[in-house]
RNA sequence: AAAGUAAGUCGGGCAACCGCCGGUGCGGCGUGGGGACGCUGCACGGGAGGAAAGUCCGAGCUCCACAGGGCAGGGUGCCGGAUAACGUCCGGCGGGAGCGAUCCUAGGGAAAGUGCCACAGAAAUGCAGACCGCCGAUGGCGGCCGGCAUCCGCCGGCCGCACAGGCAAGGGUGCAACGGUGCGGUAAGAGCGCACCAGCAGCCUGGAGACAGGCUGGCUAGGUAAACCCCACCCGGAGCAAGACCAGGUAGGAGUGCAUAUGUGGUGGCCCGCCACGCACUCGGGUAGGUCGCUUGAGCCGGCUGGCAACAGUCGGCCUAGAUAGAUGGUUGCCACUCCAUAUCGUGCGAGGCCGUGGUUCCGCUUGUUGGAACAGGCCGUUUGCAGCACGCGGAGGACAGAACUCGGCUUACAGACUUGCUUUCUCU
RNA sequence: UGGGGAGUAGCCAAGCGGUAAGGCAACGGACUUUGACUCCGUCAUGCGUAGGUUCGAGUCCUACCUCCCCAG
């Protein structure tokens, strides 16, 4: 994931929770908002109550792993996405996010 | 061989593809007079731990007076050493556990003072106290006998009472009752006397010291300081969001109050001292970007020397992560490791393998619906050898955990693998 | 990074080092035709965990676990 598509500021954080749509799963609930720009950008939000450090930082290698997969679709679609994890997300593998994650942008529209 | 104990090492490996971070080199585009800066591409080599964790101690570093005086507060607490320092480490002493190797140990002071010691008990610290009990020597009362005396009475002996009184041995209470055991002693007793033991004080010897050993003395002093406290030693405060620089900016404005030092701030709980200076509140306005600090350091590895050791010295070699919504990853394959299945098949080894309190003997302890060893016994197999073992073919598993200024420790978590020393028991030669 | 606090029955909680108060809930009983109200009784195997000090620990000390709050 290139540092463009990275989604950094808490202000734009703030505006995609308070002023954006959402879906969810199970494991991981989207929201997304449109931004000005010519591309997307992805951020996730992992609560401490999720897992110790290293949980954390494995789901969002993962989530990252996922963006980079499914980025060459995603690549003209100006919309800024936060991705949440749920509580019982700590074990999920690579594929279960990979196909949540398809699973939610498919019910957002973004993707067929 | 089994059981145990101490110290240490490792914490899966290789490959392919797709990615991330920063470094070096070579390019492209844009801005600019240029140095440069921004975006971007390719190549090369680098990229988590033993605990990176908890943040419990100690330091470096930075700023506040290069950290000053006092009070308050906190910490440490057998002795000696190591160290930059420590509450850490090493060696020893005392005490405790274990057959032993070895392990554990906040271990100064209770004859400076104060507090507390519930319930029970007579009494809980005043060299106190007397419930049951022991005694009745001494004094008292009563009785009997004897002597003296004319009488009042006096003297002596014996017996009784338990009134005065003596006692703390025994019982009982309690975690703890003012040393313990024995002999003597006594009316009964008591360190009252003596012997030994424990404890205390003084002296001598050994040791650097904690302490150990011995002699002498007077006979006795409860526990608690992780209760206040006393003694000795140590501690100034904050923290990399420290701090420095760049851009911007606290500008400028309006109103109110206090004030020229007994004020406000730096400064932390307080006072002194030092330094700087108008300050506080309200309205209105504005911000939370970049660079450095940032990894060469009490550094790591190896050898030698000194030391029992912690460690120190010296020589040679090495450079080993620096993110900032926070890099070190994802997918797949193969190989090792552990476990489970091995029905069928292949290769090799191969004469034994498995079960065994539902019997006998022995051993151990948690002493009972208990565990282990040997034997009896049972099942399978043994010339044409698939009973069993190993490999191949199948499946599952791989812990604890993620650097955030840097070190030295401590504590806590941890699948599994390996090495070495030592101890105890058994067997064989 | 620094600082502060809490953990006691299912819930809310009090508690000088000396028998773990009290209320709600639950359960049993009485009252009632039945229910509610009321009354009586029962309910901690040890006070977050593990060690230690003490004759004795919820309380004191040490280490750890979980949760909450505050400042920048």
């Amino acid at each position: 994931m290139k540092a463009r598509h990275r989604l950094k500021d808490n202000r734009d954080f703030r505006r995609v929770f308070q002023r954006g749509k959402s879906v969810a799963t199970g494991r991981l609930v989207l929201y997304w908002h449109e931004n000005r720009l010519t591309t997307f950008r992805a951020g996730f939000s992992i609560s401490k109550k999720i897992g110790k450090a290293v949980v954390r930082n494995r789901l969002k290698r993962l989530l990252r792993a996922c963006f980079l997969e499914l980025g060459p679709k995603l690549e003209n679609t100006p919309v800024d996405f936060v991705v949440v994890c749920r509580q019982g997300s700590a074990d999920a593998s690579y594929h279960e996010l990979l196909s949540d994650l398809r699973k939610l942008l498919r019910r957002a529209k973004f993707m067929v």
